[in-house]
DNA sequence: TTATTTAGTGAACGTTGTTTAGTAATTATT
DNA sequence: AATAATTACTAAACAACGTTCACTAAATAA
């Protein structure tokens, strides 16, 4: 009875189909296009269609939500190469800006956006484990922060507060950009802006660290 | 002929009338119930009325942006008063996220959401010095680095650099709550947390410059 | 008293997201 | 092979949104 199989086969096609579209209208024309009637349009299918698929509107946001999640951590495999604990949260840092700044919309939804939320508040109810992909990252920074505590850095920081500070210092960074809130630096200075700031980062709290150490 | 002048102020206390409508409606239901029909509906008027007082809705979102401004520039009146420069930019920091967190709002208006930029924009165009209320309170922050620097600290560090980074800093930590994206801390100890966080950028960056000094 | 300007509205338009009743086509059962 | 059951899909409608416009009633000017 391989029909089942190919009905749930094409049942996820479908789904792909959607989402893709969805990612492809919120990159091109941002996020206020995606409208169930521009997705339905562009598969020329009936808006009502789309609702077979997907629950309401939210739930396909929510999925574009994790799969920026997903893009993110693979992203983020990239610095586990980086020996030196110090050298590895700085690169942890400036890959976390790259990603944000040359993936504003998937970051936005990540970590701006409200929308996603209602979805996530539901989830959260009935399956705890729905929340893990986006603590898989943060994870990754608290560890990232433990390796230089061993290594002497922030010996008398708690953990969880020098990752919240990293944390908020990068996405204070980036989410003022993506949102316009740097009209006050030329557009053309912005990059060097950011750079500057990253080492402003550098150089005052981690090698700072470095400094107490020795 | 007082007619004209009467007209005008019965014009000028209708458009109150319509923001601080807005904005009930805003604080007490979040921004997407800032709808134009419920505003009419609060007040007894049609709809169409309010067209009779703002261009669009974009004009009363805008005109709420601006008075989020105003209070901002309010609060930051208080640290004036500090002398030394060190602890004035550490009560700077302070305040804005004390302002942010109690008037998440407002905050939300003045620097996250996109909504009041079309506008914005269009402003800028035709008079440039519009954007002049946010640039006070930007400007504050620069001349609380610069004396800083006076008092020997940041003295390597460019100051748009260093007061860009520190309000990356706040604004990562406020919109990071405000946008709900902490959940992994929990909500009793976020307010902890933020204090730890904003001692953090204290010792690491205020007071290891007060040392460099030294 | 009449003419003109002003303040306000009802009804409509073109958008949204979402639901429902109904129609074809596909699959299962006899 | 003929019929019953299930599935895939849609047209049409709903409520709510921002916005416009033709229109009325009141206030002011002549």
């Amino acid at each position: 009875m391989g029909i089942k199989e190919r009905k749930e086969l094409e049942k996820q096609e479908m789904r792909t189909l959607i989402l893709d579209t969805a990612m492809k209208l919120f990159l091109e024309k941002g996020f206020e296009n995606i409208t169930l009637r521009h997705i339905a349009e562009k598969i020329e299918y009936s808006p009502a269609t789309i609702y077979l698929y997907f629950k309401d509107k939210d739930e396909i946001i929510y999925t574009l939500h994790r799969e920026g999640f997903e893009k993110l951590y693979g992203w983020q495999q990239k610095i586990l190469t980086i020996k030196d604990p110090l050298k590895r949260l700085h690169k942890h840092a400036e890959m976390y800006v790259s990603f944000a700044l040359e993936n504003p919309e998937y970051y936005d939804l990540m970590f701006i956006e409200r929308a996603p939320f209602k979805k996530i508040k539901e989830m959260k109810c009935k399956d705890g484990m729905n929340w893990e992909i986006g603590m898989r990252s943060y994870d990754l920074l608290r560890k990232n922060i433990e390796d230089c505590k061993k290594a002497g850095v922030f010996q008398n920081t708690n953990i969880d507060v020098a990752a919240f500070s990293l944390w908020s210092f990068v996405h204070g960074i980036v989410s003022l950009i993506i949102r316009e809130r740097c009209s006050m630096f030329p557009e053309e200075q912005r990059h060097d802006l950011v750079k500057c700031a990253l080492d402003f980062m550098q150089e005052n709290i981690l090698l700072t660290g470095l400094k107490k150490r020795s």
